[in-house]
RNA sequence: GCGUCGGUGGCAGAGUGGUCAAUUGCAAUUGACUGUAAAUCAAUCGCCCUUCGGGCUACGUAGGUUCGAAUCCUACCCGGCGCA
């Protein structure tokens, strides 16, 4: 990053769940007159709150933060869709003299951002879906090395969810198009990005987890999932949300116990912010702080 | 105390004379990631040797039967259940 650069400049704040991403971000907000814009994918929904972390009003302190209960949790949203309206939104933040600070922990969302990642113009489409989905992936990847050879070449053979989008995609425009490049031309080469990642070293890391937990309870997690429940979420999408909700679902509906839930809660959320790291590792752009 | 069922790898739980270092699930570790990403998927997972492959130690403990035992027999230890 260069100092005489006059590229316009966006600060990411990302790291594993627990981190203490938005507390900073708030903080760096306020210091050097900031805009928040979330990069979660499950915060993005209206109604998901304490078992997402949402920040409160009262957190926020003042700042304004984006990308928030943007949408129905009744329907999926997509990485495409934040890509468009966190674009919209920086675009915004920025004609107003202010700096966009992205904070998140969802690495698929703030790549789409940052690296200006081109999604083909295929919307899903579901009743496509169910139908492949039917269909076991030896036969799924049969079908996609038939129509889009190149593409079968890469992907993850037995990866159904994305088979079924590579045949989606494929089916319409003929084959998947090939991985932008980074060079001029990508939306993402006119800005800056200075990213920050937040990491604890793991035993404290599993003693957040674990507290944070506890403190969800106690905020009324589970009245929050069963209001979502009886505001008419299908079991079904409560648990395709993952961790909390997932859980905390199975437990309303007797599947599990209150103490499966917790444990399972616990550690589940201690392997995603494993894969986490995993797909933040690969971004040598990060600036480190904390941890090992 | 008698009877009975059982004790298997971090956990759960298969296997009931050879093809078993031992099915499977979970956890763990490593990794993938082109509109579900808190999702989805893969590999590894007793110890040692360099992979192929080989060696060693293992299925409560100690003996025994057998060419060969996690699997059969005996004793002992531990746990569940039943009767006392």
């Amino acid at each position: 990053m260069s100092v005489y650069s006059n590229k316009q400049k966006i600060i990411v704040i990302l790291g594993q769940t627990a981190a203490g991403k938005s507390a900073l971000a708030v903080k760096m907000a306020r210091k050097i007159g900031g805009e928040v814009v979330s990069a979660d994918s499950r915060q993005v929904y209206k109604g998901l709150d304490i078992g997402s972390g949402k920040i409160t009003k009262k957190e926020m302190r003042g700042v304004p933060h984006h990308l928030l209960d943007v949408a129905s949790p009744k329907r999926r949203f997509t990485a495409a869709q934040y890509q468009k309206l966190a674009m919209a939104a920086i675009k915004k933040i920025l004609a107003r003299g202010k700096t966009p600070i992205i904070c998140g922990g969802t690495g698929l969302y703030i790549d789409s951002i940052t690296k200006g990642i081109v999604f083909p113009e295929v919307p899903p489409n579901q009743a496509m879906r169910n139908l492949l989905e039917k269909k076991g992936a030896d036969e799924l990847f049969k079908l996609l090395r038939k129509i889009d050879p190149k593409r079968a070449k890469n992907i993850d053979a037995k990866n159904k969810v994305r088979l079924v989008r590579a045949i989606e995609i494929a089916k319409k425009l003929g084959r998947v198009p090939p991985l932008p490049s980074r060079a001029e031309g990508n939306p993402a080469s006119k800005y800056e990005f200075m990213k920050i990642g937040l990491k604890l070293p793991e035993n404290e890391l599993k003693r957040k987890i674990k507290k944070r937990l506890l403190a969800r309870m106690k905020e009324g997690m589970v009245s929050e999932v069963r209001k979502l429940h009886e505001d008419s979420l299908s079991w079904r999408r409560l648990e395709e949300l993952g961790l909390e909700y997932r859980y905390v679902a199975q437990y309303l509906q007797k599947k599990i116990s209150r103490e499966e839930m917790l444990s399972k809660i616990k550690t589940e959320s201690w392997r995603y912010a494993k894969r986490q790291m995993q797909w933040f590792k690969r971004d040598k752009e990060i600036k480190w702080k904390g941890g090992r």
